[in-house]
DNA sequence: TTCATTTCTTGCCAATTGGCAAGTCTTTTT
DNA sequence: AAAAAGACTTGCCAATTGGCAAGAAATGAA
């Protein structure tokens, strides 16, 4: 099994010895998806903690209205959780989908914790990931409040191309917190330019 | 020194023996804020941790136009740090200012990390704390999305009370994400009702 | 290949929100 | 208490965005 992605990945964030790399890695298992699975439903409690290797997927939920809401984007070599349900074992208002066939690595929350109990370094690594998901969320936000829906895109196509290759327009739609309608309209106004 | 609503909170939200709660609170330092003082500022280093016991804090930033935008508000009974200033060791790009006179207790980095260390229900007190906040911040995210400046408005009052009991208007404008202008016809639209 | 479904685009019009500037009200300072 | 500064409201008009529905394009199934 191939998990140099996932060594890699923890050794940037958190560099320690390769013992203490292959000893976290060996309790990942090695997961594939088909285009469109599932790796998180609504109403379940997450059970699993993924590195993505490869693929793209997207987490979305449903606004009071009823309307479906995409509400993140995941590219590969990126570790894919939903903190809440995850830890707090709770069940979970978000589904994580995968755009395209997606390949990782899972660990349940008893053996991570397992391995945060035992291992101090990556205790700081899973710290490291919350936190960094974290400055990510508040960053979108401020990348959202008081921008126009035109910014909103520009702002998202100049830092986050890949989106816009994976996904579906309307997802990145309400992604954005615009119609569809609108985002049609915006990107043929940058076309022009 | 008076500690109880300290010890109160963290039992509340991770019940533990007495003896490992007083623990924990004697490496708290009581500290006291004037209206308008910052416990945050940006370009620093966060470097403490905070329970707001008594008062009104606020978080605000910069947006790319150069505009202050209000990005939290802190209730009392609520711990308060900028997480990726603090665990990170990074220059924080948030202010954290008191809206009206407070009080509440601080402990270091060092320290915090030495009772996670040494204290494992303390380390599941801190991780939930980070991923509560993250759910709120995911929260406010899916209630601003898709909304009209009205539904926001009409949504942060009927959860968010005490937010207009102590904060100005212009805050609570950017906050929404709406001019000051907006907010004001708003709640002129509401007091018809 | 053809048919059916889904995704994306476009036109028309209405509703929402912002920008600006003047005016009122409140709080702070002297 | 008067003056000054700050906070909030309001009127007018323009710009942005959404809603709806029809059509075009792309994708998938038979």
């Amino acid at each position: 099994m191939q998990k140099e992605s996932l060594i890699n990945f923890i050794q940037n964030n958190l560099p320690t010895s390769r013992k203490t790399l292959d000893e976290i890695a060996e309790h990942f298992e090695e997961k594939f998806f088909a285009k469109n699975d599932y790796f998180l439903k609504e109403g379940q409690i997450s059970n699993d903690y993924l590195f993505l290797a490869d693929g793209f997927m997207r987490a979305f939920t449903f606004d009071m209205d009823g309307n479906e809401v995409t509400t993140y984007f995941y590219p590969k070599n990126r570790v894919v959780f939903e903190a809440s349900s995850f830890f707090m074992r709770t069940s979970s208002t978000e589904n994580i989908q995968a755009v395209t066939e997606c390949k990782g690595f899972t660990i349940t929350f008893e053996k991570l914790n397992m391995l945060f109990h035992s291992i101090p370094e990556f205790r700081e690594f899973g710290r490291a990931m919350l936190v960094k998901e974290f400055a990510a969320y508040k960053q979108r936000t401020l990348a959202m409040i008081n921008k126009s829906a035109e910014e909103r895109y520009a702002n998202l196509i100049s830092t986050n191309k890949e989106i816009f290759q994976n996904a579906q327009l309307k997802h990145i739609a309400s992604f954005l917190g615009m119609t569809d309608t609108s985002l049609s309209r915006i990107r043929k106004e940058f076309s022009k330019k």
